[in-house]
RNA sequence: GGGUGUGUAGCUCAGGUGGUUAGAGCGCAACACUGAUAAUGUUGAGGUCCCAGGUUCGAGUCCUGGCAUACCCA
C-alpha cells in the first residue's frame, strides 16, 4: 500500500510499495510543477551550467542510460539545493552511420541502391522518420526513474536551426584558416574506383589467406656507406614512395657484419636483436669472414655493435629508388610506437601514402610524403587511382600494382622490383610470404591503402593550447583527463570531418569548377544571398531559399543549389558530410541557435560547469566540445566531467541483445522502483568503474536502506500521531539541554551533513550514499531510536520526550534532504510525510516547512556549535562495550533479558573514568547491567601484555626495530607500571638506551582472573556472571513481561490498550511476582495482574520448561 | 601493437601519507533478540590481498616486469 490507511499528521503505512508511490509522486511534481517551480525560484540565482549530451533515439533506451542519467541528476538536483539556477536542456543527436544503416536494414536496400533505386530525397526522410522513432520511450524512461530534464524544449540537430548554427562555426573555423582540404589513407578499391569503409572492411570473406612477395631492404647510411638498414615489406610496390625509417625507441638493435646473399658484397646491416635468428643460422655465426667466397652455403655473421631504437633515430639514409624527389626532409630514422619485434627487421618501411600509420607518424615527425604532381596541380601518390604506376616512376610506369584487369599475362611488379634490388645490392632477402590482407566485397581484389582527398580541422595549430586548457578540467577519474584524454591530446593529429554519406549535415563549402575559389556559407541569410546572385547571373532559375518558402538544408537539395564565383562561373558545393561528432560537440553554440539568436543566454552558459557521460565518450564528445571550445573560444567547455563506466552483466560481461543478458529498464523500474533501482547503481561502486549489475542486490538495497528508513519513520509516525506531537520549528528544545543520545545523534547527523556536502561537492556521490546509508541504518536506527524508543512509549509529553520526538523528526527531514539528489521519490515521499500535516501551521512563519517538496528546499547549513568530537567518541565507546557485553553473554549464555550485576573495565589512555561515567546509564540499559566498575593497571589483578607501536617506534628504532620489538615484549609488569607512572622508560636496545613513551606502546588486558572477559583493541570488558535470587527473579519478571507483550501483541491490541491479567498460580515464579509485580504491570499497561489457582484458558505461557495458561482481558 | 582502468572472502565492495591480527554487507551454519523493523545482535566457517622480482627493520599499500580482464585507439 502506498496510501496512507488513516487520515493523520503523520500518514502511517502498511508496507512499502516503490512502483506505486512514485506514481503517487510523479503526479504531485507534475500536477504541482515542482521541477519549474524549483527553477522559478532560483530565476534570479547564480547559474550552475549543465550540457545534456544528445542521444540518440533510434533505439530503444537500456539499462546504462539509467546509469548515466542518475549521474546528471544527482550534480544538478544538489547545486539546485545549493541555491544555484540549473537548466537543463533535452536534446536528440539525429544524423549519422547507425540511422542509415538502420534505414536500409528496414528498406531492404545498400548504400549503392541510393540514387538509382531510391531517391536521396526519399532516403533521408526515411532517416528523419526513423531516427526519433523511440523517442516517447525515452521520454517516458526519464520520467519513470525521474531525471528532471527540459523535455518539452529539446534542441534537435537535424533542424534548420542547428545546422544553420553548426555552419556558423564552420565558417569561423574556415576564417581562421582551420578549415582544409587534404587527405588521409583510406581503404579504397582501384577495381570499384572508391573508398571502404571499415564497416565494408569488416564482412565477412573480406580478409583472405594470400601469398605476397615480401622483400627485406637495404637502406644505405649516408654517411656511412657499406653500413645499412634492413626494412622488411609485404607490399614491395610500396618501396618507390619509402620516405623515412621507423625504429622502436626501447628495441635493441645490432649492427652485423656480413655478406649480401645476392651480390656476395661484404655489408654492414642494422636489425633488431631479437630478429637476427630470423635472418642468420647460429652455426655461421663462428664462421671467419674474410674466408667467406662467392657460392658458400653458409654466410658468416657477427655482431660489432648494439644500440637502442632511440639512439638510431636521426640517422639519414639515401633514397632506396630515386624516381621522385621530396620536398622537405625525408630518408631519416624516426621513433614509431607500432614497432615490434615480432616479424620483419625490427624496422619499419614508412611511405606516408599507402598507409594510416606511416602518414601518422610521417605527419607528427616533419616527414614528406614523395608526390607527384596531378593534371589539376594538386599532389598525388606514385600510383593513380587505376592502380597504376605514374610516368614519373619509369621503369614501371604504367603498370598495375596488382592485377586489377584479370591480365592473364599480368607480371608481378612486386617480383620486378625485387630483381631490381636484388641487381643494385638492395634486397637482403626475397621470399614468398603468406597472410591476412583484406579485399573489396564488390571486385574480389586486393584493397590498396590510398590516399583520399577529405575536409580537415586543423586541429593541430592549437594542441598546445587543448592541452594546456584540459588541465584546467576536473575530471573524474582524473587518469581519464590525463591519461586517455590527456596523451590522446599530446598526439592529436587533425581531424577528418568528411564523411561520403547522405543524412547529415552538408559541408557548407563550394567549389568552382577549375578548384580556384572557394566559399564556406555561414549563414542561410548570406546563402540566400549568394543563390540571389546565382539567380541573377542565370545559374540558378529562382531562389529556393526566398522569404517564406520552406527549404530543407539537408541534401540532396543543397547540392542542387549552384552559386557564381567572382567571374560569375557556377561553383558547386563539396558533395562531403561532415562528422556527427561535430553536431553534438556544436550543442553549446547550437542548442541555442547561437549566434542568430539567445546570443544573452549563450554567453550566461557557457563553459558548462558540469557534464557526465560514458567514458566510451571520451573521444567523441568530450573531444568535439573541448576542440570547438578551444578554437573558436579559447575556452574550455566544460569544467567538470565523469566519465562514468560501463554497466555489465553480474558476471562481469558486457550486455548484448544477442546474448540475452540485457537488462530492461523499465522492467527494472516497475518491478523495483526507480529509487532502489538509482540508490543500487549509485551505491555499489563509484560511477567511473564498471558497474556489475546484479538484479537482486536492488532487493537488498529496498530491503536494508529504504526499509530501515520507512520503518524509522512508521516509528516515529505511530507514536507522534498517539502523542499527537506537533513539530514547531520556531519553538524547540534548545539542543544544549537535550539529553546525552540525542545531543549525540544531532551531532553526528551535522557531521554526516558536512561530509554529504563535500562528496557531492567533490563530484563522489558513492560516498556520499554510502555515509548517509551507514547514518541511517547504524546510527539512526540501530543505536539511537533502538535506545530511546522507550522514551516515547509511556506517560505524558515532557521535555525529555518532546525533546525525543524533535530529534527524530530533525534527522528524519535532514536524511530526506541528503538523499533527495539520489532518491528523488522516496525523499519526497518522507518529506511531504514528515511536513504535509505542519504545513498550514508553517505557512504565517514562512519556514522551511511551508515549502511544498524538498526538492525546493535549501541546503541546510552545518550547525558547528552542536557537534561534539568527545561526545561521538565517547558514544563509540559505549557502542564498543555494549558489543563486548553481548559477546560475553552469549559465551556464557546468560541472555540480555537476564540482570547482571556488573561489568569491570580497564582504564587506559583512551578509555577514562570521565568518558564511562558519561554513557554509563546507556550501556546499563543496553545491556542490563546494574554497575560499571572501572579499574586502572595498578591494582594488579589484570593480566596484561605489552605491544610495540610500531607506528611511533618506526621513526626512533629504524633497523633495530625488531631488537625493539622484542625488548617491548619482554617487558615485565614493574617495567609496565614505571612506564605507566612515569609517561617514559629507558629501555636497554642492543646496548644502547632508547626512551620510549607511553604512545610506543599498546598495552592491553589479556585477561581478568574469575571473569569472563572480552577484548577488541586496547578495550577489554569483564563481566561477572554471579546470579543472586534477586537478579534470578527480575530476569523471570523480564521473562515474563515479553512473553505477556507478545501475547498482546498476537491477541491484536493496541500499543496503549490497557489490560487485565490472570495467569496461573506456579510456585517457581511466585518469588519473581511479589517482587516485580509492580513492574510487570508497568511495563504491560496492565491494571491487574492476578493468580488464579486452577486457571484454565487457550493462551499458555512458557518459561524454561515451566507453563501456566493465562488470560488478558481489555479494560475499557 | 599503444593508452587507460581494474584484480582483496563464494558474491559486491572498503582499505589517506608503508606499521606487523586485512575489514563491511550479502550469502551459508548455529544461537539469540524484537510492542518500529521487511530488520537486528552474537558466534562460526570462508583470504597464497593476481603472479614474480626489488626497495625497506616492516609491503595489500611504493618500484620493475609479467598475467588476467575491460574500455578507447591502431
Amino acid at each position: 500500500m502506498s496510501q496512507a490507511t488513516t487520515q493523520t499528521r503523520y500518514p502511517t503505512y502498511a508496507s512499502l510499495d516503490f512502483p506505486a508511490f512514485e506514481t503517487y509522486i510523479r503526479a504531485f511534481w507534475e500536477r504541482e510543477r515542482i521541477f519549474e517551480q524549483s527553477l522559478e525560484r532560483r530565476a534570479h540565482a547564480p547559474a550552475f551550467t549543465f550540457y545534456e549530451g544528445p542521444p540518440s533515439a533510434n533505439g530503444q533506451p537500456g539499462i546504462h542510460h539509467v546509469m548515466a542519467r542518475t549521474i546528471k541528476d544527482i550534480f544538478c538536483r544538489y547545486q539546485t539545493l545549493k541555491g544555484r539556477l540549473v537548466h537543463r536542456k533535452a536534446g536528440w543527436d539525429t544524423h549519422g552511420l547507425p540511422v542509415e544503416l538502420q534505414v536500409e536494414k528496414s528498406l531492404g536496400i545498400t548504400k549503392k541502391d541510393i540514387g538509382t533505386t531510391i531517391s536521396i530525397a526519399d532516403y533521408n526522410a526515411a532517416c528523419r522518420r526513423d531516427v526519433l522513432q523511440f523517442k516517447d520511450r525515452w521520454d517516458e524512461l526519464t520520467r519513470l526513474m525521474g531525471y528532471w530534464l527540459d523535455l518539452d524544449h529539446p534542441y534537435i540537430t537535424f533542424e534548420n536551426d542547428y545546422i544553420e548554427s553548426v555552419w556558423h562555426l564552420l565558417k569561423r573555423l574556415w576564417d581562421k584558416g582551420l578549415l582544409y582540404q587534404g587527405y588521409t589513407i583510406q581503404p579504397y578499391s582501384p577495381a570499384a574506383g572508391t573508398g571502404l569503409s571499415s564497416h565494408e572492411l569488416n564482412l565477412p570473406g573480406c580478409y583472405r589467406e594470400v601469398k605476397d612477395t615480401s622483400c627485406t631492404a637495404q637502406f644505405e647510411r649516408s654517411d656511412a656507406p657499406g653500413e645499412y638498414f634492413l626494412a622488411w615489406t609485404t607490399t614491395p610496390w610500396t618501396l618507390p614512395a619509402n620516405a623515412a625509417l621507423a625504429v622502436g625507441a626501447s628495441i635493441d638493435y645490432a649492427l652485423v657484419d656480413t655478406y649480401n646473399p645476392y651480390t656476395h658484397r661484404r655489408i654492414r646491416v642494422w636489425l633488431a636483436q631479437d630478429r637476427l635468428p630470423a635472418y642468420f643460422s647460429a652455426e655461421a655465426a663462428d664462421l671467419d669472414l674474410p674466408a667467406y667466397q662467392a657460392g658458400d652455403k653458409r654466410i658468416p655473421w657477427r655482431i660489432v655493435e648494439t644500440k637502442r631504437g632511440e639512439e638510431l633515430a636521426g640517422l639519414r639514409y639515401a633514397q632506396l629508388l630515386p624516381y621522385v624527389q621530396p620536398e622537405g626532409d625525408a630518408f631519416r630514422v624516426i621513433v614509431g610506437d607500432f614497432v615490434t619485434t615480432d616479424d620483419g627487421t625490427g624496422i619499419v618501411h614508412i611511405a606516408p601514402t599507402f598507409g594510416a600509420d606511416d602518414l601518422r607518424v610521417a605527419r607528427q615527425q616533419g616527414i614528406p610524403a614523395i608526390t607527384v604532381p596531378a593534371p589539376d596541380g594538386s599532389p598525388m601518390p606514385l600510383v593513380d587511382r587505376q592502380g597504376r604506376f605514374v610516368e614519373q616512376v619509369t621503369d614501371f610506369a604504367g603498370r598495375y600494382v596488382k592485377n586489377y584487369t584479370d591480365d592473364p599475362d599480368y607480371q608481378s611488379v612486386d617480383v620486378d622490383i625485387c630483381i631490381l634490388l636484388k641487381k643494385e645490392n638492395k634486397a637482403f632477402r626475397v621470399e614468398k610470404y603468406e597472410h591476412n590482407y583484406p579485399h573489396c566485397w564488390r571486385t574480389d581484389k586486393p584493397i590498396l591503402y590510398y590516399p583520399l582527398d577529405s575536409w580537415f580541422i586543423r586541429t593541430t595549430a592549437y594542441r598546445e593550447r587543448m592541452v594546456e586548457l584540459n588541465r584546467t578540467i576536473r575530471w573524474k577519474p582524473e587518469s581519464t583527463g590525463t591519461g586517455r584524454f590527456g596523451q590522446w591530446l599530446e598526439n592529436l593529429v587533425d581531424w577528418n570531418l568528411s564523411r561520403s554519406r547522405y543524412w547529415g549535415v552538408p559541408l557548407p563549402v563550394w567549389m568552382n569548377e577549375d578548384r580556384t575559389e572557394s566559399k564556406c556559407i555561414g549563414s542561410v541569410a548570406e546563402l540566400r544571398a549568394e543563390l540571389e546572385r546565382a539567380v541573377g547571373l542565370g545559374l540558378m532559375p529562382e531562389n529556393p531559399l526566398q522569404e517564406g518558402r520552406d527549404f530543407d538544408l539537408h541534401r540532396p537539395y543543397v547540392d542542387e543549389w549552384i552559386l557564381a564565383d567572382s567571374q560569375g562561373q557556377p561553383m558547386r558545393r563539396e558533395p562531403d558530410l561532415i562528422d556527427v561528432w561535430f553536431d553534438s560537440g556544436a550543442m553549446p553554440f547550437a542548442q541555442w541557435h547561437y549566434p542568430f539568436e539567445n546570443e544573452d543566454i549563450f554567453r550566461r552558459s557557457f563553459p558548462a560547469d558540469f557534464i557526465a557521460e560514458g567514458v566510451d565518450q571520451t573521444r567523441g564528445w568530450f573531444f568535439t566540445l573541448h576542440a570547438i571550445a578551444v578554437l573558436l573560444e579559447d575556452s574550455v567547455a566544460f569544467r567538470t566531467v565523469i566519465a562514468n563506466g560501463l554497466v555489465l552483466d553480474k558476471h562481469g560481461n558486457k550486455m548484448s541483445k544477442r546474448l540475452g543478458n540485457a537488462v530492461d529498464p523499465f522492467e527494472t523500474i516497475q518491478t523495483y522502483g526507480a529509487d532502489p533501482t538509482r540508490w543500487y547503481m549509485i551505491e555499489n561502486a563509484p560511477p567511473w568503474e564498471n558497474l556489475k549489475f546484479n538484479i537482486d542486490s536492488i532487493g537488498e538495497v529496498q530491503r536494508k536502506f529504504f526499509g530501515t528508513l520507512f520503518n524509522t519513520y512508521a516509528f516515529f509516525a505511530l507514536y507522534a500521531n498517539i502523542d499527537d506531537f506537533v513539530f514547531d520549528d520556531q519553538n524547540t528544545v534548545p539542543y544544549a539541554s537535550r539529553p546525552e543520545l540525542d545531543r549525540w545523534i544531532v551531532s553526528k547527523l551535522h557531521s554526516l551533513i558536512e561530509a554529504v556536502d563535500g562528496y557531492y561537492s567533490d563530484y563522489d556521490p558513492t560516498r556520499a550514499a554510502r555515509a548517509i546509508q551507514e547514518f541511517t541504518i547504524d546510527q539512526l536506527s540501530n543505536w539511537y531510536v533502538r535506545l530511546a524508543r522507550r522514551r516515547f512509549w509511556k506517560g505524558e509529553m515532557t521535555p525529555d520526550k518532546q525533546s525525543a520526538y524533535e530529534t527524530l523528526y530533525e534527522c528524519l527531514l535532514v536524511v530526506a534532504q541528503l538523499m533527495s539528489p539520489i532518491a528523488p521519490f522516496f525523499a519526497e515521499w518522507l518529506y511531504k510525510n514528515l511536513t504535509d500535516g505542519l504545513r498550514e501551521a508553517a505557512r504565517p512563519h514562512d519556514s522551511a516547512l511551508a515549502l511544498p517538496s524538498v526538492h525546493l528546499s535549501d541546503w541546510t547549513p552545518v550547525d558547528q556549535s552542536v557537534r561534539d568530537a568527545e561526545l561521538e567518541a565517547r558514544m563509540e565507546l559505549a557502542q564498543n562495550i555494549c558489543s563486548l557485553v553481548r559477546s560475553l553473554r552469549k559465551r556464557t549464555r546468560l541472555n540480555i533479558r537476564q540482570p547482571l550485576q556488573r561489568i569491570l573495565i580497564p582504564l587506559t589512555a583512551h578509555i577514562t573514568r570521565q568518558r564511562l561515567e558519561a554513557v554509563a546509564d546507556l550501556i546499563r540499559s543496553e545491556v542490563n547491567i546494574k554497575a560499571i566498575e572501572t579499574a586502572t593497571g595498578d591494582e594488579g589483578m589484570f593480566v596484561r601484555q605489552v605491544k610495540p607501536n610500531f607506528r611511533t617506534l618506526g621513526p626512533k628504532m629504524g633497523a633495530k626495530m625488531k631488537a625493539a620489538a622484542a625488548a617491548i615484549a619482554a617487558l615485565d609488569a614493574a617495567a609496565l607500571r614505571k612506564l605507566e607512572a612515569a609517561g617514559r622508560y629507558p629501555l636497554q636496545v642492543e646496548g644502547e638506551t632508547y626512551e620510549i613513551t607511553r604512545e610506543d606502546v599498546e598495552i592491553r588486558t589479556e585477561d581478568v582472573p574469575g571473569w569472563a572477559t572480552a577484548s577488541e583493541g586496547s578495550l577489554t570488558v569483564a563481566l561477572d556472571t554471579t546470579l543472586t535470587d534477586e537478579l534470578r527473579a527480575e530476569g523471570l519478571a523480564r521473562e515474563l513481561v515479553n512473553r505477556i507483550q507478545n501475547l498482546r501483541k498476537d491477541l491484536g491490541f493496541e500499543v496503549t490498550d490497557r489490560i487485565a491479567i490472570e495467569m496461573g498460580f506456579r510456585p517457581e515464579w511466585q518469588n519473581a511476582l511479589a517482587q516485580f509485580g509492580v513492574y510487570i504491570q508497568h511495563e504491560t499497561l496492565a491494571e491487574r495482574l492476578d493468580t488464579v489457582e486452577g486457571l484454565t484458558s487457550d493462551q499458555q505461557i512458557e518459561i524454561e520448561g515451566v507453563t501456566s495458561p493465562i488470560q488478558l482481558h481489555l479494560v475499557r
